[in-house]
Parts: structure tokens; sequence; C-alpha cells
RNA sequence: GAAGUCGGCCGGACAGUCGCUGUCGCGCUUGCGCGGUGGAGGAAAGUCCGGGCUCCACAGGGCAGAGUGCCAGGUAACGCCUGGGGGGCGUGAGCCCACGGAAAGUGCCGCAGAAAACAUACCGCCGAUGGCCGCUGCCCAGGCAGUGGAUCAGGUAAGGGUGAAAAGGUGCGGUAAGAGCGCACCGCGCGUCUGGCAACAGGCGUGGCAGGGUAAACCCCACUCGGAGCAAGGCCAAAUAGGAACCCCAUGGCGCGGCCCGCGUUGGGUUCGGGUAGGCCGCAAGAGGCGUGCGGUGACGCGCGUCCCAGAUGAAUGACUGUCCACGACAGAACCCGGCUUACAGGCCGACUUCACUC
């Protein structure tokens, strides 16, 4: 049973809430359902059959030059992404920076990913004004 | 106290809450829970050198190619480090130097300058010597002697000027003017002696003096070097397709059909090896850290004691809140070590130098 089912509170991010191999990322590339665009971001879902949400993360390197800040943008998409989790269906999402995002001052980004989430959910529960084509 | 040189060290602290991850224990059952305990750096970086490790190649030798380049030592090894020598910079503590060879050959040397490499002579200086011309004297129209001209031959490289560099520098003598032409000292070459493992230094003698620079230009000399890298390499191993061996059945299975005949189609089972997804090992106890004793000028070595100090793999060490201050730089392990180089807010400690002041 997955903890987040009977304890809705819980804000723990264990392996059953990552996407944790090469297929796994490229379903949801190949079949993106939906798809949030950002100046600094890019969010694809794919709904599963799963329990719960499922996040993975690409950082490019071309995007983020230095590895400390690679570092800092995973850390703080995982932990905005651990906290609204519970809101979010059975998707598997992957979070794409874009160049740029590393300049932008800690708590900038913080806010930013914050509002990804919350536009996620919003787009998933609204059935998506603009779904991605699953064949494309 | 001010300015500076060298060496070493730290690089936000504490508390709470929510998370991630290694490991140990227990439970639960297998990518979960609870508890204990670890969890980035001085550069983890650039990937510029050197090793370990792994696989491949390999009789010996040579060529090519690459690298290194004063001497000695340290080291697993190095292009690193230590000590020493030489040269340069600084008042000094100190700092900097690819620092072998240009009497093996080849190439190149802009501008300026007369000339940039078998040395020559633009301006200049001289014109002793031999001519020429003038004057004077002697004597048989010519000659001889004296004197003047700077006119020709010629002598010269001291001085001027150009340059990064023009056959070593200073002084005296010398001369027609000059010149290692001669001498003294310095420099250079050769010989020799002394000190030193050596690089090299010093002394003595000797030669008037070889001849531009450039070798991170080709090159020569000496020494070193096999290739690829943890996605190395090894192990386990689904599903599907194909392969091999053995056994069984070819009166069999499947399809058409209500069934038989018939027609069409096709073997079945077991085992094995290769191997994909995936998983595991490699993968962290090491040229290890700290303390201490001894040897060494030192790099370092040897001994003893003690500690275990990240190990991820879609990739962990973070977020939030509060308190405090000098308000937080550069930056993230990916097989592991030794170096080098580069980046870095701020701060601490020690040794030393110069200047100033007090006594």
């Amino acid at each position: 049973m997955a903890p987040e089912a009977d304890n809705p509170a819980s804000n723990r991010f264990p392996r059953s809430l990552r996407l944790l191999k090469s297929a796994e990322f490229q379903a949801v590339f190949a079949a993106a359902e939906q798809r949030v665009s950002h100046r600094y971001y890019l969010l694809l879902a794919r709904t599963h059959s799963g329990a719960g949400p499922r996040l993975g993360l690409v950082v490019a390197r071309k995007n983020i030059r230095l590895a400390t800040r690679r570092n800092r943008i995973k850390r703080v998409a995982r932990e905005t992404f651990r906290h609204q989790a519970p809101g979010l269906g059975a998707v598997d999402v992957l979070f794409l920076p874009r160049r740029g995002m590393d300049a932008l001052p800690p708590d900038r980004q913080t806010r930013l990913l914050r509002e990804a989430w919350r536009a996620l959910t919003k787009a998933l529960e609204g059935g998506g004004p603009r779904p991605c084509s699953p064949e494309s």
C-alpha cells in the first residue's frame, strides 16, 4: 500500500514517487498527454496505471552549465514536488529546466516550481486546455 | 605601529521540524516501517602530467613519433618536490629563469643604418711611404735636398651616427693617424692544480683573442615512453527470435467440417551454450588519516600506537523556521591515488624583512 493513499498529509518522497528507468522516461517523452511550457522550464505529463504521481528530472548540462546549479535546481524541484505531490493524480511527470533558470535567485526558483506544480494540477483537473496528441 | 615576504590553517555557527541516501539491528516481507550511526572539496574543477588497477598486444633489435633537458637527492612514478650551482630582479626578507649544444649542417634576422656576416668603410682622421702640383736652395735644361698643398695611390677603425646587436671593456704607452701594436687590470679561450659525488667555484700558467643572434626554427646529443580505458573488465540472467544435442511421435498436433473419409498445414518435449532488457561484482582499508619516537640540512624514510573517515547510479548530503555574527566566495565526489594549473567573500596562526616611534 502506498503511504500517501491513507495519509494525504505525508510529504515523503520514496523511490516509488520517482521515475527510475530509461524506459519510463522514454514513455513520457513519446506520449505526453499534458504539457506546461514556461520561459524557464517545460513539464511533460502522462497518466499511468500505478498509484501516485512520479517525478523525473531531465536537467541538461547544455542548459545549466555548472554542476552545483544543476544540483540546486533538482533539489528545489524534488522539494516542492514532494510537498505538492498529493494534489496530483496517477501521472508520470518530467521536469526540464531551460537555459537561464540557474541565474534566478534561489527564492525565485522555489516560487517558480510551486507555481509549476499548481499549473500542472489545474491542467490535469480541467482535462487540459491544450492536450498534446499522444501520437505525435 | 605601518608596509611587505614566506609557510600553514579555516572557509558561517547553534537549535527544531520536514525530507534523501549508505550501513547496522529489529519487524515486515522483499525497490517498506522504526531505532542507532555515517554522508562532498580545498580546489571535488580544468583533464595538463605521473602511477595503481583492468583488458588487449608483445622473441630481440632498429626506425619513426611524442616528451623531458644545470647537478645531486626524494618518490610507485612524474613535466612534481627538496637541497645545491649559475644568471637576473629587489634596500631587504625573498622572488623569477625550458638553464644541454650555434668550431655538424640548413633556414631566418623587419625598421634604421655605409655595412647584419667570405666583414666592410658613409661622415671622419691621417697621408709617415710612393707619385702629382707650387715655392726656395744647390748644380750641367734634369736631378737632389728642404718646405707647403690634401691632389692621387694608400693607411686607419680611435671618434660620429643607426640598431637589441657592428671583431670585448677601462687606463697608460705608442703612432702620420690609429689599432691588443705593446703593457696593467677585468672579461674570454686553452692547460693545470685545489675544493666538491657533481653542476661549479677558486688559484696558477698561457694565448692578444677565437667572433653576431636565433635551437618554445629545422636539427644534433642524452634520457624516458606499447595501446586503450571502470561505458576498463568480470559474473548472474527474464521475455522473444534463432542455434546445438538427446529423447519421443510421425496411426500425432492445428485448420476446413456436426462426424468419418479427405484435403491443407505443422513436429513435440527436455537439456545446453551465445546473448538483449534488467541485476550483481569491480566500489573504497588506502603509496590512508592522526599522534609519537628515531635518521636526514630538507623533500622524505623507518618503527610504534591509534582511528575507519561519502559510496550515489534518472544519480543522495537539501529545504523551512528561529537566534547570533566579521553576513557567507569559488564551487558538487562518480574506479582510486600523487602532482601541476586555474577560481575564490572574508578570516586566523607562525616565522622573517624594511621603515617609524617609545625606553
